[in-house]
DNA sequence: TTGTACGCGTTATCAT
DNA sequence: ATGATAACGCGTACAA
């Protein structure tokens, strides 16, 4: 069934039947209850890649993330979809993992689908030399790009971010205060993101005016989901005689490999070691004790990167960059 | 940048810078460089919504689910994905929610999008009533549907699914014969496959001729992400006198509630309390103890899944059903 | 090996 | 208020 079919039984041009679908008001209302019965009665809808072909649009935004079955980024892909779907669009999901060259060749999949706007969801889409974040100016300047979490300066890409500067320099100083001066920063990803958080902490200490120990800022390598690798690196640094009164985690899994760390090794907490994790996840809550986090208001992030990118496509002027702040959700691995 | 561009621009028919496109062999190797160098220079792109228009497919797939947020689901979704892009197709994702309507609405989009397939994750999305599959078995008449971890009886619907039944039947026989009779049954979901698990249990009491308490049998109304929820709720039903030696879960969120729930009531695991989860998720290994979980190989179910899908599409005879077992993985939760 | 011409199903412009 | 017709950009059958 087509628009020629529905037009004929109609018995009405092909032009009405579109006026009648598309809503327009230059339409008879009989002729438009004719049309519709007929409409109805075939289970009629139009032909979404002709209406793309002609609209040039078939409303749809593709979505990139590194992983998303990782915790994070599951949230946050499902924030994104359900805002976008609310406004209309559908969405295009494809998963990059973490090296560039299939990153770059995701998003160029996308551009080649013409979907009408690109999300790019987690910091780690954006690298340290500008080299390699060129494949995304370039994609720009054919689509809208919308980074969560991440910073780039472009036209035609727009950030929604959270300072996660602050907020871990915010917790690391709360740990300072409290007279915790030996704090592990413990990491798993150089992406933008992930350099602001350590550059957060080590703030803290200059802050206060206390010497931090290069030794007590560690990357952890082994795999995102890898609690245990997380617990044998810490009983590692343990045994090579690094002490430490409280763990500053990038990511909750790491909090969470921590306190298996404590409870292994029958470290106190939080009296003797302290542990604060970074995304306030189901890992926080199923970790005993409960591991307090810093809450990234990813909900918020997410409906707020929709609106940016509905209003751009909407051809409204909308601000290159927004910032939230994060805020440390207390619960039982602090004193603070 | 269009064909007839880059056909003006090397001097050639569109029909060549088709075939050249399209990887004909039917075309002068002098030519095929010409052609070439002009789309590299350009660097056009063929525009997908016209291709899709003729071709009638822009190969892409729709995923269904509750909630790609959900540990298990993201997983899935992310396999699924995966598989997918390397198959060459796109990845339409759409979350459902758990409600009937916004399962057939979501539906209904993505055949209106013309997608090749639609591919419906987790079991939430058959129910127990013929009358609310409906949608299922008309949709299907447009488009071939494949179904994960659910069960439907219908032409052009594929099903790919874990033994359910089995699995958690053994493990309830693995209980029972390890002299734990008073095994709590704890469940959140009445989709297809809650059904089955439920029945597992149930037939184990069965094949070992022991009687089974119903208040054995709990379902849990909170939010899928509320372990505290669950270890409030079990503290209720040890308050009203219910005992227990066991718990075996529905789901690995439930049986980390069990665990916080035996802490804080001081049972020791396993020996007063043996716990078994299902998935063997992350939270298995996040809760301490760590937690025995049945695994039902869902990096395999998906992407049997999707070859399965892939083989429909390219007219090959594909099975209607395939079923998986699941298996037990024990960890320190259980003394089996 | 290459080119011409048509069809795919819309939306939108311009008459009427 | 309605209808005829031209795009939209591609793939391909058929002709050369």
């Amino acid at each position: 069934m087509n628009i020629y079919d529905i037009s004929k039984q109609a018995g009405v041009s092909i032009a009405t039947v579109s006026r009648v679908l598309n809503g327009s008001h230059n339409v008879k209302p009989a002729t438009r209850k004719k049309v519709m019965d007929i409409i109805d009665q075939y289970g009629y809808t139009p032909n979404a890649f002709a209406r793309g072909l002609g609209l040039d649009t078939m409303n749809s935004i593709g979505i990139i993330c590194a992983d998303s079955s990782d915790l994070y980024l599951a949230k946050a892909v499902y924030y994104i979809e359900g805002n976008l779907r609310k406004n209309g669009y559908n969405s295009v999901l494809m998963c990059s993992g973490y090296e560039h060259d299939s990153k770059e060749n995701a998003l160029s999949l996308l551009i080649n689908q013409r979907v009408d706007a690109v999300i790019m969801v987690g910091s780690n889409y954006i690298e340290a030399e500008d080299e390699n974040n060129r494949y995304i100016v370039n994609a720009a300047t054919q689509t809208p790009i919308f980074l969560l979490n991440a910073n780039l300066d472009c036209p035609n890409v727009f950030c929604t971010m959270c300072d996660d500067f602050r907020a871990t320099q915010e917790a690391a100083l709360l740990l300072l205060d409290s007279g915790i001066t030996d704090i592990l920063y413990l990491y798993n990803s150089r992406s933008y993101s992930g350099m602001q958080k350590l550059s957060g902490y080590r703030s803290a200490y200059d802050m206060r005016e206390i010497p931090c120990n290069r030794e007590l800022i560690q990357f952890f390598e082994g795999s995102r989901e890898d609690i245990d690798g997380v617990r044998h690196f810490l009983c590692g640094l343990r045994e090579q005689g690094l002490t430490f009164h409280a763990v500053l985690a990038s990511e909750d899994m790491l909090a969470a490999g921590a306190v298996k760390y404590a409870k292994i090794n029958n470290i106190a907490i939080p009296d003797e070691l302290s542990v604060i994790g970074y995304n306030n996840s189901l890992l926080t809550v199923c970790s005993d004790p409960e591991i307090s986090s810093v809450d990234n208001h990813l909900e918020t992030l997410c409906s707020r990167l929709v609106k940016t990118c509905i209003g751009v496509l909407n051809g409204e002027e909308m601000p290159p960059k927004v910032i939230y702040s994060g805020e440390l959700v207390r619960k039982a691995t602090t004193n603070l």
